[in-house]
DNA sequence: ACCTGAACACCGTTCAAGT
DNA sequence: ACCTGAACACCGTTCAAGT
């Protein structure tokens, strides 16, 4: 059976989501595929970089019409992290490979440069713009990683804990970057 | 040679900052304690386990006092996560230990907990206090494993990036939960 | 171009047995 | 109580060789 590396991508993403991270190894991957260990790295380099396609292939697939340049820059980022925040969560263990994919820089750029377009949009002060948008990724990750965990951990019945209220994501959330307020939800906008 | 449980979590640190978190495994650190792999179960039920010793371990060596419960809030909450921050950096792979250690909930609890304590006397609503405490946490973090992600690929000449601006960690950082306001570092808190 | 077969240098964990 | 020795069931990756 020949294979491209579109082929190993999208089942790396389908074992992913049946399995979880810890079971997307290069072994199993290859038996899905019904192919020795060794043919994939006639398609991809090496794991780091396959996770890095999968991540962003994850990304791809749960993207959404986002709002246009012309709405306003909060509606976008808001929108931006929403749709994050629902991509990762909808494949088993999402949250933490683009997340860590994301911190490694081997993947998942896209998010950053859509908030980084957006908030380009907003008045924050150019220099600022990178800050700002690292920062709403890392709360981003961070809760959809706990959303998850939590969330996995309820249906496998690993962890016994309280139920989880899902629905504060960036409720009214507000960021003040260097005495500049960020204010996702509401479009507003002020110094000092 | 006979070793009781603290000796293992201690080598173990030791390991992790000399070799990285990837090299801290089983039969790594019983190389290091001149044992068989076999003998570290004696002391630790698994290596997950031991990984939770070992992120406490680390955070009690770089627990600094804090500022006493009459202090303002927000300077508890402030010492807390700069606090954190400055442990987990101290180590190597530090900060994604103790944050990874803390999504799968199996050590870390202190700094939730300091959080927690702080922001009951904020005025914060009771209900969105763990909100608010998870928040925090989240970007501290991500943050902080952002920037030792890129300090040590820079020592170790792995990434090729550009300098970093390592003082802007919650510089006025504002959170607004659910329409309250939280800033740190300034000590306002106002509703709607 | 795509894959096999075999090997190398590792993992975490278990378990009977020793002192 | 603390450890050894040996095994089990895995890893990622390389490389010569096949078609």
């Amino acid at each position: 059976m020949v294979h491209r590396r579109a082929d190993v991508v999208s089942r790396a993403l389908d074992v992913l989501d049946r399995y979880g991270l810890a079971d997307l190894t290069m072994r199993r991957l290859a038996a899905e595929l019904s192919v020795q260990p060794s043919a994939l790295y006639h398609h991809v380099p090496d794991k780091q970089t396959l996770l890095g396609l999968v991540a962003d292939e994850l990304l791809v697939r749960g993207a959404r019409p986002l709002p246009g340049v012309d709405a306003p820059w909060d509606e976008r980022v808001l929108a931006t992290c929403a749709g994050l925040r629902e991509s990762v969560l909808a494949y088993r263990d999402g949250a933490e490979l683009v997340a860590t994919v994301s911190a490694f820089g081997l993947g998942a750029h896209a998010p950053y440069d859509a908030l980084v377009d957006a908030l380009d949009t907003s008045g924050l002060p150019a220099s600022l713009v990178p800050t700002a948008a690292r920062t709403l990724l890392h709360f981003t990750y961070g809760h959809a990683v706990e959303e998850q965990t939590h969330l996995q951990a309820g249906s496998a019945g690993a962890i016994a804990d309280g139920p989880r209220e899902g629905s504060d994501f960036l409720a009214g959330l507000t960021l003040v970057v260097d005495g500049i307020r960020l204010r996702v939800g509401e479009r507003s906008l002020s110094e000092r």
